[in-house]
DNA sequence: AATTATTTTGCAATATACTGCAAATTTGCA
DNA sequence: TGCAAATTTGCAGTATATTGCAAAATAATT
């Protein structure tokens, strides 16, 4: 039997399916396990099918392996969350917005954690009831469907009513010589808000948005007091942010 | 049994009850309650569900103690959104509070609504972003887990920012003598707030509701304009409420 | 504070995947 | 066709991952 029979009569078997195992495709082809692995490790090679332990399922139905296996908990998100939790020691209130790494990082808190988060990202709500020492407030405003956070003219100012220890501020270009920017100007106008009605501003950010920028400037460096990246604090690539009055972690 | 076809009919369980238990998963699956566990805890980080303790719930979806969202939809409230619905028709801006009735109103919206949604009920968000046609406003405000709804002096002030056409108001004691009574301070200060920035005030009750009262007034009978039962509109039962100028659906 | 339920952790058993190798098969070429 | 090289296949041994169990830790309830 020729390898593209296989590779078509596979095919065809994980569309009927959603589903082939490595077993059944054995007993079906008639080869061994190995070889039908070693034609699936091709068929997921070239993006046909996405190999999983035991067998293959079709390249959209994958949960996991769309947003790329290990989903929103990135090893690099994980590594800022961790140490972003540190800071939250002793606080009292935080101010926190969008962003996935902002998702992960309200995920790691100790469930003991006991303190007010003060938020416009209403994807953090669900996560944050599971924790019962931390008192919720939600900063009302536009609904934007897609980063799942109220943004506008109302946010700013009732954040201006808030007065915070420690902003966590998400998702953002972060440039030496730019500072913080934002792609659109709600979000860059509510960060601002944030930022003046609270003592500390932490910004966390995956070293992909080192050096990017984007359109609204939110702040200068000079503005922020801690940059978290998943950067070692001592790796090369945040020397140029060292000039500055900043706290890198 | 691939791993990948545990979470997908996880996840598919999930969506259809809102939520899953351990338990009922490891039945169903045939696998031991560790493993579930394991494979929601996977889930969870990728962002695809939130676990909980003892199980998990849609990230964006209800995340009230997942005991109590059986039977939400009782005939009652279900007869009292059908007449809600009818009053929405022509209307551009509507104000929304707390309540289950509120909650299955809102899912009985027809699909193609075009309106501007303002309400202070958390609960309400995901089950809104189904419908791309209507335009979402939260009022913000300190968060009450029990309620999933927002209730401070911030929610009545950000209220003052808006009009709306109409407040579709729920939960609440109706007494034909006292009037409108509320439970909670604060929860009774944002409705007296919405009515003020509203045409129209339009009160859910389920007959249960009716001829009770609560500790703190939100306002008399006469400020009324709607007042939709679960009851015929001719039951006899209602007619304590028809000296009053109101409507009585 | 005590009790109960749930979750986490470490562990052992099992299942699955990978590696190198040799046999079998196919391919390229005279 | 005949023969050598290259490829494919199956196998055995080893590494890795998954699973269920039980004990310990934690959280919820009374």
């Amino acid at each position: 039997m020729l390898k593209e029979e296989r590779f078509e009569i596979i095919l065809k078997e994980l569309k009927a399916a959603n589903q082939v195992t490595f077993e059944a495709l054995a007993k079906g082809l008639s080869v061994s396990e190995d070889t039908v692995r070693r034609d699936i490790e091709l068929l997921n090679k070239s993006g046909l099918l996405v190999k999983v332990r035991g067998g293959a399922i079709s390249p959209a139905k994958n949960p996991l392996s769309f947003h790329d296996r290990e989903g929103i908990y990135t090893e690099g998100k994980n590594a800022i969350a961790l140490k972003a939790v540190q800071l939250l020691k002793n606080v009292r209130t935080v101010f926190m917005d969008g962003g996935t790494t902002i998702q992960v990082l309200t995920s790691t808190l100790p469930k003991d954690a006991t303190f007010r988060v003060i938020t416009n990202n209403v994807a953090l709500i669900p996560i944050l009831n599971t924790y019962k020492g931390i008192e919720i407030i939600v900063l009302g405003g536009h609904y934007n469907r897609i980063t799942q956070t109220n943004v506008s003219q109302q946010t700013c100012a009732e954040a201006g009513m808030y007065q915070a220890d420690i902003y966590m501020m998400g998702v953002c270009a972060v440039h030496s010589e730019v500072g913080i920017t934002a792609a659109v100007l709600e979000d860059g106008e509510v960060k601002k808000a944030l930022m003046k009605s609270s003592r500390k501003t932490v910004v966390l950010s995956n070293f992909e948005k080192l050096e990017t920028t984007d359109f609204f400037k939110v702040c200068g460096l000079d503005d922020v007091d801690t940059l978290i990246t998943d950067l070692q604090s001592d790796d090369k690539r945040l020397d140029a942010f060292r000039h500055f009055d900043i706290e890198i972690l």
